[in-house]
RNA sequence: GGGUAGGUGCCCGAGUGGCUAAAGGGGGCAGACUGUAAAUCUGUUGGCUUACGCCUACGAUGGUUCGAAUCCAUCCCUGCCCA
């Protein structure tokens, strides 16, 4: 039997260790109870797959003994944190303060953390004294060598996301004076917003905190994950349903699987290993895949909508649409994307109508492509009309668009 | 404030009076192959249209011209240099 790993160890066998501010920190996480926080700002009402790993860390350290915080940035929301590549639109304050709440509402639900809101702190911050009590302390020399500052410098950088860094250090202070915060854990593009906080910390107060930071989730080239359709990967339900979020999952590629097991859930060393295991032995059955999706579904939605998308699949990609008995399609495709139909129509219309193509122009080219698929037939006949005659039952019409893409269409009159 | 280089389709970027709905690349979508993978290859990528064609588009607004992304004027925005 191996030895037990050590809490930093399993994050570092986890990939999960990016950069950390000092070596101190290694046996703090390892025996001591720290209370730390993570934060993200409400530029959507959701989060999304790329952001799960990361919080997920804070469920690991809390598991722990370690006791976390979430931080939804109403305050800096409201500014824009620097990407590196271009100055963001100024945000609606309003939706900043819609999606906080809806925010706030999904991270205490997934991950059942506390969560505070840095507006709480900064709405009655005077700016003269903000320059004083903390700008005197960093100096934009320090500031200007961040790397995404940096990287902006060379197309323009606006004066407000310039001050970013400096509005999270507060926060990092904040949070430390008034709830014993000594760590700070974030994304590796956060890296620069995270030292600074503990730079201003240890020049206001003297103590020292930590930081680390988490690599982002990638695929094999490197690009961020989290894109399906060219939409992202949400973890609100509404946004992204379980079905979808199961494709997803299960149509991720081989070779990062080991990876994504040991970021995205909770297996232990020996569970992924005879995952990954049992996978090599028969890739094309998507053992791991299929692990990946139960573990990471059940977490965020629940067993329940786990089999529910399950069940879905199976019915889809079985191949045979007809097969399944009419009156089951209703509720086994309740997740799908509905469409009511309420009258006899040409196919082109229908697509295009119903926004499954972009335009006729498109929908014709689908067509014309074979790549549109009505209850597991092929059309290719850009004449073909959607009746009730072709419909299952009279009343239900499977569209696939592409190989994977599904709607259920339901004539809703008689 | 002065000088200078720019602002092009989802992104990057070519284009300096008609051959431009606009090269090339990336991304997206679709097809083939496969395992509902990855990689690769092919097609496609403003809208309407079977098609001819029409409409909308090159920072904004006006103007010159038979004709403008391309020329002129004013304005807005950005980089760089100087003060």
């Amino acid at each position: 039997m191996e030895k037990e790993m050590t809490v930093y160890e399993d994050l570092q066998w986890r990939g999960l260790i990016k950069d950390i501010s000092s070596e101190d920190l290694i046996e703090k996480l390892n025996n001591g109870s720290l209370t730390f926080y993570l934060g993200t700002d409400p530029t959507a009402d959701s989060l999304h797959i790329g952001h799960y790993s990361t919080f997920l860390v804070a469920k690991r350290l809390q598991k722990a003994g370690h006791k976390p915080m979430l931080l939804v940035g109403g305050a800096t929301g409201l500014v824009g944190d620097p990407r590196g590549t271009g100055e963001r639109e100024k945000a609606d304050a309003k939706v900043i303060e819609n999606n906080y709440t809806k925010l706030k509402a999904q991270v205490e639900r997934i991950f059942g953390i506390e969560c505070v809101n840095n507006y709480d702190w900064f709405k009655n911050v005077n700016y003269i004294d903000f320059l004083r009590d903390y700008g005197k302390y960093i100096n934009v020399n320090y500031m200007i060598n961040k790397d995404l500052v940096r990287r902006q410098l060379e197309i323009g950088i606006s004066y407000a996301e310039f001050s970013y860094m400096l509005i999270q250090g507060v926060d990092f202070k904040h949070l430390h004076d008034n709830y014993g915060v000594t760590l700070q854990i974030g994304g590796s593009d956060q890296w620069g917003n995270l030292t600074t906080g503990i730079e201003i910390i240890r020049k206001l107060t003297g103590d020292e905190v930590y930081a680390f930071s988490i690599p982002l989730a990638t695929d094999s080239q490197g690009k961020k994950m989290g894109k399906s359709e060219g939409n992202a990967v949400w973890l609100d339900i509404e946004k992204t349903s379980a079905y979808e979020l199961y494709q997803y999952l299960f149509n991720l590629e081989d070779s990062m699987m080991e990876a994504y097991l040991k970021r995205f859930t909770f297996l232990s060393k020996p569970e992924i290993e005879d995952i990954v295991a049992r996978h090599n032995e028969a890739p094309e059955k998507r053992i791991a895949q299929e692990a990946l999706a139960h573990e990471v579904i059940r977490d965020i939605h629940g067993e329940e909508e786990y089999q529910k998308a399950v069940e879905i699949s199976r019915a889809l990609f079985s191949g045979d649409i007809k097969a399944i008995p009419s009156n089951q399609i209703g509720k086994i495709f309740a997740k799908v994307d509905h469409i009511d139909i309420t009258e006899e129509k040409n196919i082109i219309d229908f697509l295009a109508d119903n926004k499954i193509c972009s335009s006729k122009r498109e929908a014709r080219e689908f067509v014309n492509a074979g790549s549109i698929t009505l209850n597991g037939e092929k059309v290719t006949n850009v004449e073909t009309t959607i009746t009730k005659d072709i419909a299952l039952d009279n009343r239900y019409v499977v569209v696939r668009k592409g190989k994977k893409k599904y709607f259920l269409g339901e004539f809703i009159n008689d």
